[in-house]
DNA sequence: GAACAGTGTTCATTATGACGAACATACGGC
DNA sequence: GCCGTATGTTCGTCATAATGAACACTGTTC
């Protein structure tokens, strides 16, 4: 995650979300019940709040917390059948297509997948707090942590911890499915 | 998002991450470059850190500095082709099965659509910032925010904003697709 | 068991963030 | 022009977060 300092950090949230939501500075202070003079001195990216401060001005604004670390919204993105760029696979019975990088401040990525029948694909623990969801589009596979795969149909959902090594096992061709990866940073 | 305290989440999130992290609370102050009493009084709840403390803390541990609204990484869930809880819809053309609610700490849904052909359904703003990402698995739709629609052939990945007015309407019989429905917050 | 190296705790002192009144503007009547 | 009411700013005061030393506790070593 890019760090260009706590407070201007805050600032620029601050600033942005206050302006989306179109209210003043003094009516947002007199909303989270703070003082005008505070809001005005973070907003100028002098000034190191509380989360008692911020949290006033999070639920004030009607904005989760956590959106002091996002980024604005980008825009549309359309990945055809065909496009889309590989990830790495030694495997050449598993093809997975990064559909939806990690942009700054989420941690997630979503993977269009193609497995065939073969030997199972053994994927090492990723970071700790790592999560999966997988849902079985197409096919059958057999998918999960070790010790707890889940045989899954068409429709199929299947969520689970992904910081330990886990399976990908087609059990018919042309598996697909579609993969959240979550990472809890 | 569901809020337990600021400081009783921020104490949590520090014991966890300390203890994942092997640290002592000593060793963790020297690290961070805080008194270790500092340390103390915010894991047992008391205490009210300024984020230039907080993000002292989250580099010194090495973890992003959402980590304090994040929450412990859930268990496995199954959720077979023929359960989930349907999303209301008055549509009967439309149905969707929420699989993974927005858990604390993060903001995104992941959702399994079903659409008949007829009438596209149209989806008023979601709150600002919000982000859809559909995968046409099935069928054939016409997908996206208003003015920016796209024909989406199976394996086809579409992501817009989605504060704004936009459709999802099949243009096949048995059209289905994954969404993830992300919020910026 | 005395000395030691760890653990995390408590408690005075001090640095500083939050407050609120006073302030500088800007705009709109009348 | 002169008010009334917005905007966001600055500054002295007070509450409080952060400090560091002293503390209680555990386990090891000799």
């Amino acid at each position: 995650m890019p760090q260009p300092a706590p407070n201007e950090m805050i600032a620029a949230a601050i600033r942005r979300e206050r302006a989306k939501s179109g209210l003043s500075l003094s009516a947002l202070a007199e909303a989270a019940g703070l003082a005008k003079s505070t809001l005005s001195q973070l907003e100028s990216g002098r000034g190191n709040p509380s989360i008692e401060t911020l949290w006033a001005i999070a639920t004030a604004l009607g904005v989760p917390f956590s959106f002091l670390f996002e980024t604005p919204t980008p825009d549309v993105t359309l990945v055809r059948a065909d496009e889309g760029h590989g990830v790495g696979s030694d495997h050449a019975a598993y093809h997975a297509t990064l559909l939806a990088p990690c942009p700054p401040g989420l941690r997630r990525d979503i993977y269009r997948v193609e497995l065939a029948p073969g030997t199972p694909r053994r994927s090492e623990p990723h970071p700790p707090g790592t999560v999966e969801h997988c849902l079985l589009v197409a096919g059958e596979a057999r998918i999960g942590p070790a010790g707890a795969e889940e045989i899954l149909h068409p429709g199929d959902y299947y969520r689970y911890p992904a910081d330990m090594s886990h399976v990908y096992e087609a059990l018919a061709p042309a598996t697909r499915l579609v993969m959240v990866m979550e990472s809890r940073g």
